[in-house]
DNA sequence: TAATCCATCATACGCTGCGTATGTCAACTA
DNA sequence: TAGTTGACATACGCAGCGTATGATGGATTA
């Protein structure tokens, strides 16, 4: 544990803060979290905070870069599992759904990031996850399987309208039963792109 | 001016913290809004909002309790002047997404709303405008109009898909290109809720 | 109508938390 | 190895929130 590299050092440092605020934010909401008690709880001061991050949302701004980077990774997978194109792009807004039920996501990207950040599709990274529902979609255009549309703006509402769902169901009595309501919705209003009725 | 009675003067004070209120939250957010800077704006003191409304979360309530009643008000009148009840649906939606551009509903209800209060669903008047749209659906259920399915669901993958589509429109560099683009994917999945294509 | 009460708001205080300025030490460089 | 710089800690000031307390003018009762 002696002789470390400098690189070394300053990313095990922004490691610790991100995975100490992330967890204080999941869990207090962003406001709520004092910089000094999470910086603390990681074995630091605010210090290293403003010195790798700025200010308090350029750490909110790392967190979610790593949330979002997460999420790729679960949408794309749920995707390339399923057996038509189509049913990819059902199955990659469904997964997105019940990713946005873990707390941690919800409160972190769904709620706070918007009313700190401001609009996702401003985000640096211009929140990859939305990105690759688009793309998506583009390819089923391009397929001939659904009418042609606005790719972006069919994203931007399939996103939005998971989103939504994800809030209500999470505050829900009944999670489950709701869930399953959600997906079947869902599954309508995606339809409405087909070029015919199935 | 003189010999006011009680009613009228809490009635006048109320409403003083909530205009100087809903003015300075639009402009320059919750958080960033001091107590002592809008009271003062509107002749008072944080004394008088403390015990008008508990604290800072309640005169954000109340102030969001306006705004759901003006936007429900304006969702009925669209649904109203429709030809037939399915393009009320649709207008009324479209409405809500227009209205959802401005930047006050948008910064209020729709950003620090959510992460200061929680799910719009929990709301204590429970969102009226939500439960419009859910009445809608369900009388174009009866109707025959649309397929069957849990109009609350419906009701909140649409409304969900218009509030994000407004945060899109409102940070774009066009915004009304994209409104329309907007407008016409809203229309497809909608239409995924008929019982035959048109 | 006079005395009293109580709702309504203002004032005063302490505390928490953020941001910046400054200090310190280890790691790199020549 | 002496000097330099980067990485973080420490210290200070200030804004903003919440509560406890004080003041005032309608409302109530006799």
């Amino acid at each position: 544990m002696v002789a470390k590299r400098r690189a070394e050092m300053v990313e095990e440092t922004r490691g610790k803060l991100v995975r100490a605020a992330r967890k204080a934010f999941a869990e207090k909401g962003y406001a709520a979290s004092s910089m000094d008690d999470f910086t603390a709880e990681a074995g630091l001061t605010r210090g290293a905070l403003y010195h790798n991050f700025g200010d308090k949302k350029g750490l909110l701004q790392a967190v979610i870069d790593q949330l979002d980077a997460e999420i790729l990774v679960r949408m794309r997978a749920a995707r390339e599992r399923a057996a038509t194109p189509w049913q990819g792009l059902l199955d990659e807004s469904i997964a997105y759904l019940e990713m946005a039920l873990e707390p941690e996501i919800q409160r972190i990207m769904l709620l706070d990031g918007p009313a700190v950040l401001g609009d996702p599709s401003r985000w640096p990274n211009q929140s990859a996850c939305l990105r690759a529902t688009a793309q998506t979609i583009e390819e089923l255009i391009e397929a001939g399987t659904i009418r042609s549309v606005d790719a972006e703006a069919a994203a931007r509402l399939l996103n939005g309208a998971a989103l939504n769902a994800a809030l209500w169901i999470a505050a829900a009595d009944d999670p489950p039963a709701v869930l399953a309501k959600a997906v079947e919705a869902f599954r309508r209003l995606a339809e409405g792109l087909l070029k015919m009725e199935p």
